[in-house]
DNA sequence: ACCGCCTTGTGTATCGTTCTACTAGAACGT
DNA sequence: ACGTTCTAGTAGAACGATACACAAGGCGGT
């Protein structure tokens, strides 16, 4: 009886009115008189059609209603990690009130590890049907974000990029104030907990930046900065951003001679993980060892940890308008952190008690 | 020079082959020599020929790679509510896992409410270009879930549905082991604070369950049959899921006369809003008032929150396994919730200490 | 020489819309 | 009567790919 799912042909010949004149209906109301879209509308109900097709309809004219997000945090965890959660808030906010929807597409940061997971990140992006993209931390030359630049798709970046719009927070002049803080507080050997690219669970000392997230790697610049020859840095590449992965990385850390009197940690839920590790050594957080953080999530303020305030939520907000709301016609924004100094740290322990 | 953006054919004619040939270059690359294949590529590298258009793919082989996601969480609030992000966690691990992508669509919970949003989620639902939709906690009768069922879409439900796959939380059996633990505590007069479509900032008493969200209604069915004739139960809607409305809510309860020996919210996030309220008014949980929540959130363990356990992850994983994982065929899958007893409850308060 | 089969590649119909340009007729002012 | 403008609707060409059936050539077996 029913042949297939019925079309826009379909109820066409069935109200017995041109195609064009169905989809007007649907798309142009004040187009055509109300008894003719009233009959249309009947009929469809009775063939049981849906509406244009989605598909069909992005092809031809050209739009979507969705825009696409990229963001280093693996999908899984970017429900549950505070930082990327805020974010997406903040942009779902905005997608909501343009009556857009999110695409939220897999990416494989680990470019070296996984060529088959980049493979797929890369079909994800070339097969998503959106009308732009929120990029969230994707280093370039990232071959997810070549597929972007080739299609054309409009995109926001939140890493400085003269090619793209972007949002951008001033990490590394706030990990600068922080360094000159921890320097000022006579703090010598500083070490950096710092999100890497590497597998959930790795812990290495690491030389050079090039395996750390891109949002790691200016906030290690900003620290060395403000720490100048102040302090000596050693860097730890701790995995993506877990605080399990951070407390095993701090054990070591504070078992070892010398112990570093501050650790930075280049989010709060690393710097929580750190704080974990000193509560079972005995150690007090701002006395013995000084612990700092990054973002100010809720839990930093009752865990008292000094860590630098971003307008997180301000960020998914802007990058969603730039995409979404015309009057926004800037290329380029840059909204300031801010140093909140709180219990977790304090003056360097004066001498090593050993000797 | 460059006429429009490179299409399948422009690349096609400027290798001098067919279009269907530059289309297997993508799509099938073992049915061509890999000669011609690297020729294809080079190409279209040359050209700023991105691979096949989105739309058009999906147009024509019916295929997306994106599934979509309707939860009655709104969207702004989808990745901060505790519950909804791990149940987005726990989609999302089988969403990479089969290399898709998964949309996001607002909807609007409050149907009678906002007319004008209810047709904007109807509409994002209907230009979706997706292949299927997991639906959590919407009502039967929503006109987005309409929509869904009109286009034909695959569907996987969490509400119970002899017309839909399902995946079901056993919630209203453990609701209904909660209220015959408190009856057995000797509570007679039993508050819930539930969930509910209302604005937020909505806090009243209500004598039906229709405004309520449907998990809420689920769960005080349970504790009704639970607490059978034990104890009185007065509903109490306070908007969607917000801390900070059920501790105005308690605050008016536990200040009212006679005041109820035990409260019941309909989730974790709003029992800890019922927590702050006792501690405002130095009442000590589970002595003063028993005070009860759903879904054991990590924050519950910590608090010491008497709650039921539910495998929110697990269920967002299953839901997701069903529209894209074809071995998995079960129609209705149900999960159990267990019932875990913290310090946060206890005895009924012998007698009203005024009389 | 002949058959079948594999490999590599080709034409073309088709997916279901929206867009552009156009028309028939009514309404209207002069 | 005539030109203009408006309304309600139409015809047919895109949009950019993939599916399907088929063809040319090489090659091995009998």
């Amino acid at each position: 009886m029913m042949s297939r799912t019925p079309s826009l042909k379909t109820v066409a010949s069935a109200v017995g009115v041109s195609v064009a004149t169905v989809s007007n209906a649907y798309n142009k109301p004040e187009h055509l008189s109300a008894a003719l879209r009233e009959r249309i509308f009947a009929t469809a109900r009775e063939l049981g059609y849906a509406g244009p097709d989605a598909a069909a309809r992005s092809l031809r004219s050209g739009r979507t209603g969705a825009i696409g997000v990229l963001s280093t945090t693996e999908l899984p965890y970017a429900f549950t990690d505070p930082y990327c959660a805020t974010f997406l808030a903040g942009l779902a906010e905005v997608v909501e009130q343009h009556q857009n929807s999110m695409l939220l597409m897999p990416l494989a940061s680990r470019i070296s590890a996984a060529p088959a997971q980049v493979q797929a990140s890369v079909e994800a992006v070339r097969n998503a049907v959106i009308d732009g993209v929120v990029i969230d931390g994707i280093d370039d030359g990232h071959p997810a974000l070549e597929v972007v630049i080739n299609r054309g798709l409009p995109r926001v970046r939140s890493t400085d990029d003269p090619a793209s719009r972007c949002v951008l927070i001033e990490d590394q002049a706030a990990a600068r104030q922080l360094g000159a803080y921890l320097a000022a507080f006579g703090h010598r050997d500083v070490a950096l907990i710092a999100a890497s690219t590497d597998e959930p669970g790795t812990i290495r000392a690491v030389a050079d930046d090039r395996t750390l997230y891109p949002y790691a790697r200016l906030r290690l610049r900003g620290l060395r900065e403000g720490l100048a020859s102040a302090a000596r840095v050693s860097v730890i590449a701790a995995g993506p951003n877990r605080a399990e992965d951070a407390r095993v990385a701090a054990g070591r850390l504070l078992r070892g001679h010398p112990r570093p009197t501050a650790i930075v940690a280049t989010s709060d839920v690393f710097a929580l993980g750190v704080l974990a590790a000193l509560q079972e050594l005995d150690l007090r957080p701002g006395l013995d060892v000084s612990v700092t953080g990054f973002d100010d999530i809720p839990a930093a303020a009752a865990a008292g940890l000094t860590t630098v305030r971003q307008p997180i939520r301000e960020k998914g907000r802007l990058m969603g308008r730039m995409l979404l709301d015309p009057s926004l016609t800037e290329q380029r924004i840059v909204l300031s952190a801010e140093l909140v100094t709180r219990i977790s740290t304090g003056p360097a322990p004066s001498a090593n008690p050993g000797i």
